[in-house]
DNA sequence: GTCTATAACCGGATAGAC
DNA sequence: GTCTATCCGGTTATAGAC
């Protein structure tokens, strides 16, 4: 068999029992033997269990991708935007609620290669990044120091959203949906007034405070917290 | 020898080799040997590995707590209270540094009773909250409907310093320190623009969600994520 | 019934033969 | 690239000492 192919079986196996059991009965023992492979073999493919939910990472980001699309619902200002974004973001992932706490748990280890704010992750962070300057750049109203950070800044609150999301046992989720729907509205009205420069410096001592941050992880990248 | 020592013996022994090598290396075998007691004594007093973690987050805490004092550095200014109580905690858990990846992982899992927004921590949680609410309580120029939220902010202000610090390899975490001090500055300006009420409907709306989401709290919490 | 110790068990991960 | 055999460490079962 091409290796291609045994690689895509693992996976599939990996994920369906994912899917059934759950992610510590899903062994990988377990995940071998659906497979028909050796555990051994499992290994050579994925050099950890962890590699095996990265799958799950990037398929749920490429479809948030697909669903928001090229004109990110036609809409031209920052709060139907945003909103589009985020609800796509809210559609794409709910279906693995059940499953996100585990999921998401090794997210959240810093050790990990999952870890958002990590090496490995960079790339998918910068596209999802990506996605926010998209959201940026088609508003008009947005000064310009503020629109330097604002891609990263959305990034961020996106990411709390997710937090929650994963923490909202409501029914469907509707808290969540609630938060981040006023949410929206919010740094909508906040970068509004924002970028009447009303507030001279106070304002530029936060963009000053961001811009120094983004520029200490150029370096050597602690996180991109708070 | 007394069962209480025999416990405090094993816990002295887990956190010293969680300080000298870390998580991983820290078997609980190890922990058993270095506290001269069986592997499975060690587990007759500590269900799980994780326990250790829960005894760790609980004693800096009370350090934490301790280090603070009653007086809050006898600061009557919100910029000096508040750095005071986070300076306390970042000097509190600073010997930990190499060892809090793993604490956080934990700690972020969802399902771990670990996690600052589990039921199991909500007293610990409670009490942290209590130190801000002293920040705030000392203070004057501030207006009394933020009053009532800055707690609960400064809280989740401070769990983000803490992620930052998790992920900041910097020499004697720096950046942490750095970002810590100017962004405390930044709160005290911004709270002290907020209480004179400069932008109404923009600062109604925000304080106006965040009684929300803890009124929905109070029901069936799912988190005070953003 | 309270504590201690030893010997498994289980699953993630690795080594090395083919 | 695929396998088998093995390690390693968290956890559990269980036997016994006080």
């Amino acid at each position: 068999m091409a290796p291609r192919d045994t690689k895509a079986k693992i996976l599939e196996a990996a994920l369906e029992l994912f899917r059934e059991r759950g992610y510590e009965a899903a062994t990988m023992r377990a995940i071998a033997k659906r497979a028909r492979v050796s555990l051994g073999n499992a290994y050579y493919y994925f050099g950890s269990k962890e590699h095996l939910i990265q799958a799950f990472y990037d398929r749920t980001h490429a479809e948030h991708i697909a669903a928001v699309g090229l004109e990110l619902g036609a809409s031209k200002d920052l709060r139907g935007r945003l909103l589009w974004v985020m609800r796509k973001k809210l559609e794409t992932i709910q279906p693995y609620h059940q499953f996100a706490s585990v999921l998401f748990r090794s997210a959240s280890d810093p050790t990990s290669p999952l870890n958002p704010f990590s090496r490995e992750s960079e790339p998918v962070r910068r596209e999802a990044t990506a996605v926010f300057a998209r959201v940026v750049d088609g508003v008009h109203a947005i000064s310009k120091d503020l629109r330097e950070e604002l891609p990263n800044l959305l990034w961020l609150y996106h990411m709390g959203i997710v937090l929650y999301w994963i923490h909202d046992e409501s029914e469907g989720q509707w808290r969540t949906w609630k938060l981040m729907e006023r949410s929206v509205d919010l740094i909508a009205k906040v970068v509004a007034v924002a970028s009447m420069s009303g507030l001279g410096p106070v304002r530029r001592k936060i963009l000053a405070l961001l811009r120094d941050l983004r520029a200490d992880e150029e370096h050597e990248a602690p996180g991109t917290a708070q």
